[in-house]
RNA sequence: GGAGAGAUGGCAGAGUGGUCGAUUGCGGCGGUCUUGAAAACCGUUGACCUGCAAGGGUCCGGGGGUUCGAAUCCCUCUCUCUCCGCCA
């Protein structure tokens, strides 16, 4: 969420760049100030009486002492007003305090300086190209078939067990998903992040802090008998890894890599888009998440997005990466590029990267800080990634790499796999 | 799942109704000494809200209560530890 602070300070400026998010900010904003305002004057009126009857009560405590009975009795008295008074002034900021903050959480994230205008996700702006997206052969079978035809991917049993969207990998197939898994990893490692293994279930206060709660408990599988939520992506248990911390400026910036199976209800998609590999319920993924200095953030953020394209490279994908626009960018992001893989039987691209900056608006959910150079206290900024997200990395391979005899494996991930094709 | 014990500042650990935001030790920061460092000694060292400031207010796991006054008493929730049971 923002800061209080700065939509206070910089009003105009916050709905002019809310507008870019095509978010109507007028009258929430102006509804969050008159809040503000009366959270302050509530909370004077609060202080002074307590302040009051903390003098009596010394008082009180004095005559007690030194047995001035009947005069610390007349001074109770006036005390019962006070306590009153106290408790109606709090129990008004408390509810200030409530409105406020649900009225606060509705509120995007501002979008940076560089985001394009625009509504759909026609209006992306296409900031890197590489590899050749060729028109789809007439021989070019989609993954889908591919899968059954090396009987490495098995929808059906899949949907036996769990449901649509629930696939079961086989032999070569589950082998491949295991040298993807370590290999992105290992790639994260030779960069200089840390591994670490997260939970896959959340609590609410968790979910809430990376923004996931309350905008998009519908895409979360909720375990209601413990009240626990399956991360729809690693960056959730990760970055909650430092909700309510205090970093020293030099452990910055924070590097954490994490693989994780993830979740998601994908409610409301059909058609092509979830055909075979193209939208899963529970998927595969590598996370790099970063939590960097304010002034760092958007250097870190085009690093994060070099070491994407790093691995894409690595796998000879013909890829793209997009600079999101305001209208399709996520409510927690300020920044966000996308990487989308060619796939060649599909004729169309994938997404299968999401590079973001969230600037401080986690954090200030979060209370993630860090004590600068100065010993001041500051909000850190977090960053993450996909690097990478596995099942549309594998039905590229699979449709890219196709010959009449079977499915060559990128050299990169053959000591991973341990072996050269799928036949 | 059953029984018991506990939750205090970065950490350890006192405090069981009034002057306690909290003794002390460690750690951190600054200084003295030293060519430098260690040791020793001295000083300093939490967060949040509000205010130009001085100051005021809140916070001893969370929430509620008793009291003029709560870290301290009561209720409740959460979590941790120990023992038993079950188990990868």
């Amino acid at each position: 969420m923002l800061s209080l602070n700065f939509i206070r300070e910089n009003t105009q400026e916050v709905i002019d760049r809310l507008s870019i998010k095509n978010f109507n900010g007028v009258e929430i904003i102006a509804r969050i100030v008159e809040l503000d305002n009366q959270r302050r004057e509530t909370q004077k009126k609060l202080d002074d009486s307590q302040s009051q009857s903390n003098i009596l009560a010394k008082e009180i405590g004095t005559l007690f002492q030194a047995g001035k009975i009947a005069e610390a009795n007349r001074l109770k008295e006036t005390t019962g007003e006070l306590k009153a008074q106290a408790k109606e002034f709090d129990l008004a900021l408390e509810n200030i305090k409530i409105e406020l903050e649900e009225i606060l959480i509705r509120v995007p994230n501002l979008p940076h300086a560089s985001v394009p205008l625009g509504k759909t996700p026609e209006d992306n702006i296409i900031v890197a190209a590489e590899g050749e997206a060729k028109p789809a052969a007439a021989s070019s079978v989609p993954h889908w078939d591919l899968a059954t035809r090396y009987d490495i991917i098995d929808f059906n049993t899949g949907n036996k067990i769990t449901g649509a969207g629930f696939p079961l990998y086989k032999g070569k197939g589950a082998r491949l998903q295991r040298a993807l898994i370590n290999f992105f990893l290992e790639e994260a490692l030779k960069a200089g992040y840390t591994e670490v293994q997260p939970p896959y279930l959340v609590n609410a206060a968790s979910a809430y802090a990376t923004g996931q709660l309350p905008d998009k408990d519908a895409q979360m599988y909720h375990a209601g008998l413990d009240d626990l939520y399956l991360i729809p992506t690693a960056e959730v248990p990760v970055t909650n890894i430092y909700r309510d911390t205090i970093l020293k400026s030099q452990d910055l910036p924070v590097k954490n890599v994490a693989y994780s199976a993830c979740f998601r209800r994908e409610a409301g998609s059909y058609g092509k888009d979830v055909r075979g590999l193209n939208r899963l319920h529970q998927f595969d993924k590598v996370e790099i998440v970063q939590i960097s200095h304010p002034d760092q953030s958007y250097k870190i953020l085009e690093e994060m997005r070099n070491h994407v394209t790093g691995l894409l490279r690595k796998l000879e994908l013909p890829f793209r990466a997009l600079k999101l626009c305001g209208g399709d960018m996520s409510f927690t992001s300020a920044l966000t590029y996308d990487m989308e893989v060619w796939s060649s039987a599909q004729a169309r691209w994938l997404e299968v990267s999401s590079v973001s900056n969230f600037e401080s608006f986690q954090s200030n959910r979060l209370k993630l800080r860090f004590k600068d150079e100065t010993g001041k206290m500051q909000t850190a900024h977090t960053l993450n990634g996909s690097a990478l997200a596995l099942p549309r990395i594998m039905a590229a391979l699979l449709e890219n790499n196709q010959t009449k005899d079977g499915i060559r494996i990128p050299g990169v991930l053959v000591p991973y796999a341990g072996f050269e094709e799928i036949n």
